[in-house]
RNA sequence: GCUCUCGUAGCUCAAAUGGAUAGAGCAACAGACUUCUAAUCUGUAGGUUAUAGGUUCGAGUCCUAUCGAGAGCGCCA
């Protein structure tokens, strides 16, 4: 919440305290409808012999702090709150400014993992979109950020390409980007079928581990035409990462990672393998019977390597569902081993699918790139109105492609409808972008007659809109502390429906009253700088007009 | 076989830390445009929260069982 009402509940949680209670006091949304909030921490003492004097002393408390208007008390013990318009317009901006607290935490953002040699595809959507809105949101309540791309650039992946390229006698140099791209679907399926190309693998993996010159000299060129290719669609994106680090660049710190382990007893040889000697179940295997490595061992160096050369205080790996076993073992492990006490979460979601519910495939059935996904988006939205530039465009399919993802809870799979989600009407990138266009134009046509407001004039939909907008701290808490960017989707709709329904309500220009037109502007004002507040934390950029 | 996640309106989803009468959006139906951009707004209808028990002042939320769906389960990442 804003500090206006945190200072509030604060004073509040202590009057629990005059009483031996050891409440948080927290406010929900009210349940009745001429109420904003409500608070239900009395309720549980509602039987108590000290609840009247208890209710009676944190109604004053709420009296005297003149964020509320009026405050409705059942016998039951829930407190019903509606907000103080007047006062509320001058400590609420729903800028930045408003949410700078004193204990900011440096958190690392953990998402993306594009491999190098294949393309992006829409499997890297939910990471990238969830991954990027929650550091905006950190960002914006004054963390200190850090996303690494977590560049999966090493290992048997990338052995396979190059033992295909070396099978077929292929010059790296000669390659671009795309025919890149479709080798690696093609090795990887010789690497299932073919042993002797498998053997072949196997060995140049080890080949690689051990720095052979030539064989890097193939991994960089292939990694520097990936990377290329990954900016460009980045660009097109709107994605940007603070630190590209790949699973190459913690490979040196493995050898002595193992070695300590070994040294400290903490994993013992299991048929030439590695594995953890926590009691667990399954066990935790940390390198494979070759002595080559695992995801787990990398990730556990890469935290090694953060600790050391970053620094941070919390980690959040922004990774599918169905890869929580390895989390819950990379956890575990990293304090069996004493690497360190810092958090770590990971932040999973569900799978993204086409809007049957199957799997996304292109025509031929092949993984389908997220370019593809972007163009025909893109296309779409021109049909609809092809009197718009490339640029806005190009936003707008951005919009529809992030809002449509981020609108859902990340926790359950969701089926991506391109005809629902390119809707003007609903929950939509495209809704929620023409609300703020109109409020955008209603500012610029009355700019001249924008004066000081010094008390609002307001009917029942201003005021829902207002008390709306006053509440966004509510909504960016949310979001904020359970990491769920859906809350702050889900208000965005919101006050944008309530925009509308104000905008239809009552034309400005047809108001003589200059107060009153003051009033209604600044309303306008207040939803705008909320709209892009609220754009900005989930990674979509407003567009000047459509 | 073992472990985890989930089951809410015809469809897609909300309801954070247990709180009052479970809310939205689509689709359906009925209305409002010589417009501050109708790419909008208004209204109607739609529910035994999978089922059966339990915990308590109070359960969609916590516990147990059953049914159903999905995912994962040491040498891929």
């Amino acid at each position: 919440m804003n500090n206006v009402f945190n200072n509030l509940t604060d004073s509040l949680s202590a009057e629990f305290k005059n009483f031996d209670l050891d409440e948080v006091v927290h406010f929900s949304l009210s349940k009745l409808t001429d109420y904003d909030l409500q608070i239900n921490n009395l309720v549980k003492y509602n039987k108590a012999r000290y609840f009247n004097e208890l209710q009676e002393n944190i109604i004053k408390k709420i009296n005297s702090s003149e964020i509320f208007q009026t405050v409705d008390e059942s016998n039951l013990g829930f407190l019903n709150l509606s907000l103080n318009h007047n006062f509320l317009m001058k400590q609420i901006t729903n800028t930045q400014n408003d949410f700078k607290h004193n204990k900011s935490h440096k958190i690392i953002f953990d998402y993306g993992g594009p491999n190098i040699g294949k393309p992006l595809h829409v499997g890297h959507m939910r990471t990238l979109n969830i991954g990027r809105s929650l550091y905006n949101i950190h960002s914006f309540i004054g963390n200190e950020v850090i996303s690494d791309i977590h560049l999966g650039d090493w290992g048997m992946p990338i052995a396979q390409i190059i033992t295909y390229l070396e099978s077929k006698n292929i010059d790296i140099k000669i390659l671009d980007s795309s025919q890149l791209e479709i080798i690696y679907p093609k090795a990887s399926e010789m690497y299932k079928n073919n042993l002797e190309f498998r053997d072949r693998a196997q060995v140049i993996n080890k080949l690689l581990n051990n720095n052979d010159k030539n064989l890097l000299q193939i991994w960089e060129s292939i990694k520097k035409i990936s990377i290329a290719s990954l900016e460009e669609n980045f660009k097109i994106l709107n994605h940007n990462f603070d630190y590209w680090l790949g699973e190459s660049d913690v490979n040196d710190l493995i050898p002595g990672m193992i070695e300590d382990l070994i040294k400290n007893n903490k994993v013992v040889d299991d048929e030439g393998a590695l594995i953890s000697v926590e009691d667990t179940d399954p066990k935790i295997l940390i390198t494979k019977s070759d002595g080559s490595y695992l995801y787990i061992t990398t990730d556990l160096a890469t935290i090694l390597y953060r600790q050391n050369n970053i620094g941070y205080d919390k980690t959040l790996y922004i990774v599918d569902n169905r890869q929580s076993l390895h989390f819950k073992q990379l956890f575990s492990s990293l304090k069996f081993f004493n690497f360190n006490d810092l958090d770590h979460e990971h932040i999973a979601y569900g799978t993204l699918n086409d809007s049957k519910g199957n799997p996304f495939k292109t025509r031929d059935g092949g993984t389908k790139p997220l370019r593809e996904l972007f163009n025909e988006t893109y296309i779409y939205i021109e049909k609809i109105n092809n009197s718009l530039d490339h640029s806005t465009i190009s936003k707008l399919t951005n919009s529809v492609l992030t809002y449509s993802d981020l609108i859902t809870n990340r926790k359950t799979d969701y089926k991506f409808d391109l005809e629902k989600f390119t809707n003007v009407n609903g929950k939509t990138g495209i809704y929620v972008q023409y609300s703020q266009v109109r409020a955008r134009k209603l500012l610029g046509n009355s700019e001249s007659q924008n004066s000081e407001v010094t008390e609002l004039i307001l009917n029942d939909t201003d005021k829902q809109l207002l008390s709306r907008l006053f509440l966004f701290g509510y909504f960016l808490e949310q979001s904020a502390s359970l990491n769920e960017p859906h809350h702050l989707a889900n208000y965005l709709y919101e006050i944008s429906n309530l925009f509308n329904q104000f905008y239809e309500n009552e034309k400005i220009s047809d108001i003589n009253d200059p107060q009153h037109v003051s009033s209604k502007l600044f309303i306008t004002n207040l939803f705008l700088t909320t709209s892009n507040s609220v754009m900005s934390c989930l990674g979509i950029t407003p567009v000047d007009k459509m």
